[in-house]
DNA sequence: GTGCCATGTGAAA
DNA sequence: TTCACCTGGCACC
């Protein structure tokens, strides 16, 4: 991946926070850095890294930890309106709630609006993802405990995708462009899942999650369905296309509300309750 | 220019 | 269950 000189980082759901990570390693990682929170609410944490060397960025579905040589480990949550801006050294003055800013002699970066900025020790930190189910876009990933608390739970598929202890880094956009690829109904108990179908899942949560990390924003679309989007609109199915036509069979994309959040989906494809792959033959009696 | 909605989470009530 | 966080994008005037 190449960085611009100047670069926003924000549209939260997991390919975010790793793009980040990954972008604060090329930016910082080895040098020592200078930190401060010109908007005043993390003068404290900021003084703690201030002066030390930033040795790794490391992300884990939708959290950030960034790692000290001093043992100190930076966390930070971006939240629904979090944003990481990153320029070149030397950075113009802050503009805006800056909560944190860390300088090094080649770059800088600014945080803005995080749900999370804490400083941790490592005990905090694996408290932390000891509350995380696997995230597809990590090497170390175990769709298997994932799968050992949907195919046991009476809940939604749409609530459990949406449960960051059963998987991590999902968002309101990965669930229902997930399960509309995978033509699930999203009122599908995750007790009906046959574990191939979850396979499935995982396997395009995975592909897709990664492309979302390479392009910066998520793009859904199959190639066969992309010249059907609109001109100018994201390329996703269903995700705040309510009331437009869907690509594939034409119904009108829908919105029904799970836990206070707007889920999207098309009642005319995704008819699965994921009982079997598609294409699977019921064995015989 | 104004106002609404949104990718998310946790604290307060 | 409601609100706070406090930003960006976009529709609308």
């Amino acid at each position: 991946m190449r960085w611009g000189r100047e670069r926003l980082i924000a549209m939260p759901e997991g390919h975010t926070l790793h793009r980040l990570a990954t972008e604060l390693d090329a930016r910082f990682a080895g040098d020592i850095v200078t930190a401060s929170s010109p908007q005043g609410r993390f003068v404290e944490g900021a003084a703690l890294l201030d002066g030390t060397t930033f040795e790794a960025a490391e992300a884990y579905g939708k959290h950030l930890f960034g790692h000290f040589d001093s043992g100190r480990i930076l966390h930070v949550h971006l939240g629904l309106y979090g944003t990481f801006l990153t320029t070149e050294a030397p950075p113009p003055p802050p503009r805006g709630a800056v909560r944190l800013r860390l300088t090094s002699r080649r770059s800088s970066a600014d945080l803005r609006g995080p749900t999370a900025c804490e400083v941790v020790t490592d005990d905090q930190r694996l408290a932390l993802l000891s509350r995380l189910g696997p995230d597809p876009l990590r090497e170390d990933a175990d769709p298997t405990r994932a799968w050992a608390v949907v195919h046991r739970s009476r809940r939604s598929l749409a609530s459990l995708l949406m449960d960051q202890s059963v998987v991590a880094g999902i968002g309101n956009v990965y669930r229902a462009e997930v399960l509309y690829r995978q033509r699930l109904d999203p009122a599908a108990p995750g007790s009906g899942l046959a574990r191939g179908v979850w396979g499935d899942l995982w396997t395009d949560l995975v592909q897709l999650m990664h492309r979302g990390v390479q392009e910066g924003h998520i793009g859904t679309l199959r190639p066969q369905h992309a010249l059907r989007a609109r001109e100018g609109q994201p390329h996703r199915y269903v995700y705040r296309r309510q009331g437009e036509p869907c690509l594939v069979c034409g119904t009108r994309v829908r919105t029904t509300e799970v836990e206070g959040r707007n889920l999207y989906w098309c009642p005319g494809c995704q008819r699965r309750s994921g009982r079997r792959r598609v294409g699977q033959v019921d064995a015989a009696p």
